[in-house]
DNA sequence: TAGCACCATGCATACGTATTCCGAGCCGCC
DNA sequence: GGCGGCTCGGAATACGTATGCATGGTGCTA
C-alpha cells in the first residue's frame, strides 16, 4: 500500500520537482549524505542508506543531471554525428555505438549533417555546449576540419569513424579503404573485365578518395587504362548512382564493370541498368562497397566489400572512453581493420564467369 | 591577425573553461550583461553588445548549457525512444525528427530498446535525468506502460509515434493501421487468394493487433476462414519472417498468399521462400507493411502499405513541442494519417495477375 | 578510566547561468 | 533649471548537486 493519496497536491505536471534537499529533509539527515548515497560513497551506514533510499523512493527522487554535470564537469553524454542516418550503413554502426555507450551507463546525443559543413559545425557547437564528454564523428567533411580542431582544443575528444581526416592528428577507426577499393577492382579483373568504371561518391570525403585509389592501383598494376570517361564522381545516394550508371553506359565506349564507392550507389546503378534493360551481371557486373543489410538480400545479390559496422562502432567507442578517462594526451592512433570481399550475384563470379 | 600567442597558457585540454565571467571581466562589464546578450535581451545598447561579442569571440567563448538547464528548468534536449533502429522503417522517422528538431534549436538523444521492456525503462529513466524537455517514442511495449505513466506525472511530456498504449491518455502519431491491414488483405482477395497467412510481429504491439485486426476483418467481410495454421506471430524482423514462411510452406494446406506486419518481415518471407524455390508471386503472393526504402529496389518490387515516415516524424515533434510550450494540460490528441497501398511486384498483380 | 584514533555525517561552498530588483544617469518638458 | 520618467546595466540570489573540511561520537588501548 503506498502512503495514502497526495494532500495538497498542486496542479500536477507543475509541482516543484523534487531534489535531493527534499530527500534528506524526510531520511532526517543532511543533503551531503543523500549525494553520498546516490554515489555509492563506502562509509555510509547500512540503516543510514536504507533510509535514505526509502524517502527516495516514496518522494519518486529522480537525480537532476544537469546539476551534477555542472559541478563534476561530465555529462555522461557523448555526440554522435552522422553525415546520412538514411544510408542503410549507419544504423548498424549507431545501434552499436548506442548499445556500447548503455552499458557504460553513456547517453547518446544524436545529429545527421547531410554532408553540410555547416550543419557539422553547428553540431559540433551544440555538442559542446551541452557538455558532451566526448564525440563520435561519422560523416567528417574535409572541409570542415577547421571547426573539428576547434572542439578538440575545446577539450572535447573527438573520434573518427568509417572518414578520416588529412594531418593524422585525430582518433580514427576505419576498414582499409585503399585495399577495398583494390580487391574489388582485382576481382573484377580476374573475371576477365578489362573496361571498369569507377562510380564514386562525394570527392571531398576520405573513403571515396581512397576506395578510388584502390581502384586505380589495382588498374594500373593489371595494366589496364583508365578512361577518364569511366571515372564518375557524385554523391553517396541512389539517386547520384542511377545519374552515374546513365552516364556509363551512354559514354561512347561503355564499361563491362562497375566498382561504386559504397552499397548505395550500387543499388542506384542496378535499378537504372534494370530501367535500361542493362542486364546485372550478364552485360554489366556490379560491386558495392559497405555490405550493407540489404545486399546479401536474394533479389539483390550484391557483391561487395564488407565493412563490419558492429565492430568499427564498439571500437569507436572504447577509444573514446580511454580518451574520455586517463589518456587525454597520448598519440593519436588509428585503428585499421581489414577489408573483405564477398561475393554474391552482381558480379557475375557465381554464374560461371569467366575467372 | 589574432592576439598574439597564447600566454602561459597551462596544458593545453586542462585549462578551465571560459565562463561568463571571464567574459564580463575582459568587456568590463558585468556577468548579468553578458547573459543578456547571449539571451538577446532588448535594453542592450549596441556599443556593449559588441564589445561583449569581442570578448566572447577572442576567448572562444561557449556557454554552458547544463547552468542554463540547471537555472531555466529546459535543456533544449528531447529523447527519442526507438525500438530497433536497424529496421529501415525508423532511419526516416529519426532523420525527420532529428531535422524538425535541429530547426527549433533541440538536440535530440537517442536511446535504441531492442524491445526490450527492461531497456525502454532504462532510457526513460535517464531522459528524465537529463532534463529533456520531452519524449517521443517510437518502440512503445504494452508491458512498459506504467513507466510512461511515471516519466509523464514527473512532468515530461510523452508523444508516441507508429505504435500506440491503451487508455488514449498519451499524445500519438501513427497511421491507420487497421485500414492498413484491411487493405492489404483486400487487394489480395481481389486478386482472387483464398487461403492468406498472416505473418505477425510482436505479439504485445499495437501495430501488430492493429494490422492483424484489418486482415481479419477483410477476411471476414469477404467471406473467406482464417485458418489458425495460417496465423503466425514473431517478431518484427528478417530471421522472423523466415521462419514463419517456412512453418506457413510446410503446412498442411499451405497459403496462396501472404500479408506480412511489416516489410522487414516480408522480405524474410520472400528470402526464405527463394530458399525453397517457391516462386513470389507465381505460387506465393506476399505484400508488406510500411514502404522502407529498400521495397522500391527493382530488385525487390515490395507491394506493401505506405507510412509517410518524414511526415509522421515532422508531426510527432510538432505535437511535442505544443506539449512543451503552452499547451500541457489540454486532452490527449492521436493524429491519424491515411493507409495507402503501393502495388509493385510481389503480389502478382502486375504480372497480369486474376484481379 | 582517560585518551586517542577513526569513522560517519553535517556544514559550507562552488559550479555557471538567468533573473529580479535597484540605482544611476540622462533626456525632455514645463 | 528642476524634476519626473525612462533606459541601461550592476548586485545579488537561486537552481541542485558534489565535495573538502570540521565535528561529534564510538570503540579500543594503555
Amino acid at each position: 500500500m503506498t502512503s495514502g493519496p497526495d494532500v495538497a497536491a498542486p496542479p500536477p505536471g507543475q509541482r516543484r520537482k523534487v531534489s535531493s534537499h527534499d530527500i534528506a529533509r524526510l531520511a532526517g539527515v543532511s543533503q551531503s549524505t543523500v549525494s553520498r548515497v546516490l554515489n555509492n560513497h563506502p562509509r555510509i551506514t547500512a540503516v543510514t542508506r536504507n533510509r535514505v533510499l526509502a524517502a527516495m523512493e516514496q518522494l519518486r527522487y529522480t537525480p537532476n543531471a544537469a546539476a551534477r554535470t555542472l559541478i563534476t564537469g561530465r555529462s555522461q553524454l557523448i555526440g554522435l554525428v552522422v553525415s546520412n542516418i538514411t544510408n542503410p550503413f549507419y544504423p548498424q554502426l549507431i545501434e552499436a555505438i548506442v548499445a556500447t555507450a548503455a552499458e557504460h551507463d553513456y547517453n547518446v546525443v544524436l545529429g545527421n549533417t547531410q554532408e553540410s559543413p555547416r550543419r557539422q559545425m553547428d553540431y559540433l557547437k551544440l555538442l559542446v555546449e551541452h557538455q558532451v564528454d566526448g564525440a563520435i564523428l561519422t560523416s567528417a567533411l574535409q572541409s570542415g576540419a577547421d571547426d573539428l580542431q576547434r572542439v578538440i582544443r575545446a577539450g572535447t575528444p573527438v573520434v573518427l569513424v568509417n572518414r578520416t581526416l588529412p594531418g593524422g592528428t585525430l582518433d580514427s577507426v576505419h576498414i582499409d579503404n585503399q585495399r577495398g577499393g583494390a580487391i574489388a577492382t582485382e576481382h573484377l579483373i580476374r573475371l576477365g573485365h578489362r573496361r571498369i568504371a569507377f562510380a564514386g561518391g562525394r570527392a571531398d570525403t576520405s573513403t571515396n578518395q581512397l576506395r578510388f585509389d584502390g581502384y586505380r592501383q589495382a588498374m594500373i598494376e593489371a595494366g589496364l587504362d583508365i578512361d577518364p570517361d569511366l571515372v564518375v564522381h557524385g554523391d553517396f545516394t541512389h539517386l547520384s548512382g542511377g545519374i552515374t550508371a546513365h552516364r556509363l553506359v551512354t559514354a561512347a565506349r561503355p564499361p563491362s564493370a562497375i566498382v561504386c564507392a559504397d552499397d548505395v550507389i550500387a543499388l542506384g546503378c542496378i535499378d537504372a541498368l534494370h530501367d535500361r534493360r542493362v542486364r546485372v551481371p550478364q552485360d554489366i557486373a556490379v560491386v558495392g562497397f559497405d555490405d550493407v543489410p540489404v545486399a546479401a538480400l536474394k533479389g539483390i545479390g550484391l557483391t561487395t566489400v564488407r565493412q563490419p559496422a558492429p565492430e568499427m562502432g564498439r571500437r569507436a567507442f572504447d577509444l573514446l572512453m580511454r580518451r574520455i578517462g586517463d589518456d587525454r594526451q597520448g598519440p593519436a592512433v588509428d585503428e585499421v581493420l581489414p577489408a573483405e570481399l564477398v561475393i554474391r550475384d552482381t558480379c557475375g563470379a557465381r554464374a560461371g564467369g569467366r575467372g
